[in-house]
RNA sequence: CGGGGUGUCGUAUACCGGUAGUACGUCUGCUUUGGGAGCAGAUAGACGGAGUUCAAUUCUCCGCACCCCGACCA
């Protein structure tokens, strides 16, 4: 795309009342727009950068099985009254028709998959059964807060599934357990893996993944050689400085977390008031063992800008970045540099390269100034040496790491295909 | 929801009980073109309502919005 088509435009200033360093720099960047406290519109940038996360978490869960739906968010009444839910879960919005229904916005979606699955899973035989969607959630919070983090709207892959067993049930969840680090690894981040509180709906034990950030809302405690990691909330004596319980060989650390993603296990609680049974092998009715397995697109999208931003602006990694590469002409005056610069461009978007192409007539200053802002992780700039001895300078954006190279090696580099 | 704070051109800010100023942006013209460049001109503003006052953007109250702390958090 070419930067003097992109309709958003850069801002020098966050505005006074955003104090989240993602809000601040999303919206300087022109990736968002605040409509109202804890809601946010994603503007060309924001919205490839989600789709990008989106995709990595879609990839994951099909190759795990995972069955993608869209569910509806305006949801009856009738199931939320079923499950207790439209009594017992505060932050449910709940709707007035002029016709006197009642509505409620999905905030969670057992309510709805439930009666789905219970539909086309009568048997034994079509368990277990994992289904999953991406998509909006509404939840009436008393306070919005951190940006795109805590928001009333925001973004969110809500996976569910079905078992005939207990085992089987945590055999699965094992399963998404690994998903789940894979798609955290690849947005850049380090998740860990909690045991946490039930919440109000489980009387089990529920697993919460969360990534170091002082933005988090939550206090952990990890150790600093193995896996273990307990919220604080559920950490009864334990300690920071403690020795780690689990491998003895190292203390307890305490740290400000954003929990990214949790699984809960249901057990048959949303089977039985929604009334989903099916025959095991002897034709008894059996409710099965559900599970949930939330994973917040929009917050991910969040902790990244959180976790790896710097005093420039937003850094991605690739594979979630809205561009792979930004291409600026820092000669926007120069015919021959802009010459080349279209040449380049084109050569790229005809190999499916994805690339910003700051083409727009201005100083260079104030480009390498938006590109750092806008963090797209390689730039490539065409200035003179470009022009005299074909020698582009390619930037790291989280390195600042300066490399030249060939037009031939960059295409190689970037491209399937060399020229 | 409890507590605290803030509302001034599109954005960030200044001042003030008496004609609301600056920077960025935007528009026009000229110059400039490797780190948010320069000159000249233009554009555009006091959250809403009530009260005090000769006079309110300024003080008081109510409302609304937003932010922060807490509580809450499938």
């Amino acid at each position: 795309m070419k930067q003097s088509h992109l309709f958003t435009k850069t801002r020098r200033e966050a505005p006074r009342d955003e104090l989240a360093k993602n809000a601040q720099l999303l919206i300087r960047a022109g990736y968002v727009h605040k409509e109202m406290a804890g809601v946010y519109s994603y503007l060309s940038l924001g919205a490839l950068t989600l789709k990008n996360i989106e995709d990595i978490v879609r990839k994951e869960m099909n190759a795990i099985g995972g069955q993608e739906i869209r569910m509806a968010t305006l949801h009856p009444s009738e199931p939320w009254k079923q499950t207790g839910g439209w009594d017992q879960v505060d932050v449910l919005f709940k709707i007035d028709s002029r016709t006197e229904k009642e509505y409620a916005l999905g905030q969670s979606e057992e309510e709805i998959v439930t009666p789905i699955a219970s539909e086309y899973a009568p048997s034994y035989k079509d368990l277990p059964l994992s289904i999953y969607q991406i998509g909006q959630k509404y939840r009436d919070e008393l306070r919005a807060k951190s940006g795109i983090m805590r928001g009333r709207e925001f973004g969110m892959k809500d996976m569910y599934s079905f078992h005939t067993t207990q085992e089987d049930f945590e055999r699965f969840y094992e399963i998404v357990k690994q998903a789940y680090l894979r798609i955290y690894s690849q947005c850049g981040l380090v998740a860990k893996v909690t045991e946490a509180s039930g919440g109000s709906f489980s009387q089990k034990i529920s697993y919460e993944f969360m990534v170091l950030t002082d933005a988090g809302e939550d206090t952990i405690l990890y150790c600093t050689e193995c896996d273990y990691c307990v919220n604080v909330e559920v950490a009864g004596e334990t300690k920071e400085g403690d020795t780690c319980s689990k491998c003895g060989n190292s203390t307890l650390q305490s740290g400000v977390a954003s929990e990214v993603g949790n699984v809960f296990d249901l057990g048959t609680r949303y089977p039985k008031a929604l009334g989903f049974t099916y025959k095991d092998e002897e034709g008894n009715e059996q409710y099965p063992i559900m599970g949930c397995y939330g994973l917040g697109t929009s917050r991910l999208m969040g902790v990244i800008v959180e976790a790896l931003a710097d005093e420039k602006g937003i850094v991605w990694p690739a594979s979630v970045a809205p561009f792979t590469l930004h291409l600026v002409n820092a000669m926007a005056s120069d015919e021959q540099a802009v010459m080349y610069a279209d040449e380049l461009y084109n050569l790229f978007t005809s190999r499916n390269t994805a690339v910003l192409y700051d083409d727009r007539d201005a100083r260079a200053g104030e480009k390498f100034a938006d590109s750092d802002l806008i963090g797209i992780p390689y730039r490539i700039v065409v200035g003179k040496e470009a022009l005299a001895g074909n020698s582009l300078e390619l930037v790291n954006r989280a390195t600042g790491e300066v490399e030249r190279l060939t037009k031939e090696e960059l295409l190689q580099r970037f491209t399937s295909q060399s020229v």
